[in-house]
DNA sequence: ATAATAATAGTAATCATTATTATTATTGTT
DNA sequence: AACAATAATAATAATGATTACTATTATTAT
């Protein structure tokens, strides 16, 4: 993988933000330091970037949110406001209760859970 | 909601089978046994057999699968095979656990689980 | 039987994402 | 530093799942 500077301001977008952008605002957001950078690109460089495991991608509905934290960590998302937080959870004992209930080998473990959020339940 | 042939027999073709379809797939079906029904119909019906709490929705990567089977249960996907299959399991603890160190109100508790199935394993 | 209108088939539109392609930028080698 | 190889880009077209639109048909209460 070549160096590049599209790249480069792609990936501290991300890092950037704590609210799991889709590819599009990670596009907007790059449009003001590069005013030509094309969607493809965004798409391609943000694929790239999962693919290196430097960053994660969480569905949402259907769409793909891009995700920084890459430590094992699960997603709320609020109802209300829509917004994605992040919580840390454990879920190797889960894990090991299907394992040893199945016999499935399991790799990957992703929850989301819905609800209303502290914010979204004062108003 | 008035009654309609097609709506009837797009529920007996989503409850007579395991495999979580796509709506392309129903649609597929259907045509056998109405072969001038329309995608749209089947997209419309699925929506309104979801919305009254007939069928659930399941996203997988992006795609929506329907499933007859409403009691509580999870997911596990074999990334060989992909197929989707059903698993139970107990998520109170669980969610009570985030609640009690969290301040949001759960109510939906979606797991996928992603590894081999047992087939694939000895493959 | 009839009137009101929900549901349909057929088709066009939308939206997120991926593919294509000619041009540009990076990088290892002379 | 110039060069050749080729990865990455911008711009644009294409794709695939889903939704919207519309004139016609089917259901249902009166």
């Amino acid at each position: 993988m070549r160096h590049s500077k599209q790249r480069e301001i792609i990936h501290s977008i991300v890092q950037g933000t704590q609210t799991h952008p889709t590819a599009d605002w990670v596009y907007n957001q790059a449009r003001k330091e590069l005013p030509n950078i094309s969607l493809g690109t965004v798409y391609r460089n943000l694929g790239q970037l999962v693919e290196s495991k430097t960053l994660n991608t969480v569905n949402v509905d259907g769409i793909i949110h891009y995700d920084a934290f890459l430590s094992n960590h699960q997603h709320f998302q609020c109802k209300t406001c829509n917004q994605v937080f992040d919580i840390e959870v454990n879920t190797q004992d889960f894990i090991s209760q299907v394992e040893s209930k199945t016999k499935y080998k399991i790799d990957r473990c992703q929850i989301h859970l819905v609800g209303i959020c502290e914010k979204c339940q004062n108003n």
